[in-house]
DNA sequence: TAATGTACTATATAAAATGTAAGTATGACT
DNA sequence: AGTCATACTTACATTTTATATAGTACATTA
């Protein structure tokens, strides 16, 4: 995260392939590693930034940060700020972050059958 | 890929996240740069490492190679090798790999949906 | 004899993602 | 004056992922 650089290879494929490949396009997207479970727990409702990070663990304020202003800026969430103090953000997922909805059940699905799969020797 | 560090932070969180996410859990397996446009490829049939190769304008040898690879140990493909010379191996979605399909075609969707809403305005 | 095609492997390096630790602003409260 | 809580930010280190480049085996073909 932090800086890309607009130079390389890797982004430039990483743009051609979305631009061909809208399945690309969205798993650059929702591929980060705690996106999903952001978005899951986000299904429920709104949150604010310190339950979110209270459902997560392990991630680190920052990784957490970074992964709201990501999912922000694609539009996936959005952020209210109270103008309180303490501060009070709430993130809330908008109408094109709730259409994953049955993308992430059936993600779910499909990952607890695979699970099975692979432990049954 | 190549090599992973099994004592890192990093890697005890995706552990931690697979286990009580199955969408996570997936994410990780068909999150990769170039795995969904790789099975998206193969829900047409099956196809040799050249024939892959051709489709992924970009992708090295090596990357390919790596993400067969992983493909291949979580059972998403299975490859088969013709003893011939010169070579030839042809990979082919599992059945749990077809299983994807609905899910690849729903994030094509939602990805297209995506790319719009971003580029009105 | 030399070149060809296929599906790789080996090594090095660059870039991106993630993690660690510390610090910031604010007003209320002690 | 000092502590608290919240939601961050910053600088830096480490880990993971991706790319670049070259090389391999071997029967067939030229």
């Amino acid at each position: 995260m932090t800086e890309i650089k607009e130079t390389s290879t890797n982004f430039a494929n990483k743009q051609a392939l979305a631009d061909e490949c809208p399945e690309a396009y969205a798993s650059n997207i929702i591929g980060g590693q705690w996106t999903l479970v952001i978005c899951s727990w986000l299904l429920e409702g709104k949150l604010r930034f310190s339950e979110l990070k209270k459902n997560l663990p392990n991630i680190t304020e920052r990784m957490l940060t970074l992964q709201l202003r990501k999912l922000e800026e694609n539009k996936i969430i959005s952020r209210t700020v109270y103008a309180e103090v303490p501060p009070r953000v709430e993130y809330e997922l908008t109408a094109i972050g709730y259409e994953l909805k049955p993308i992430i059940k059936a993600l779910e699905n499909w990952g607890e059958k695979h699970k099975a799969l692979l432990e049954e020797t």
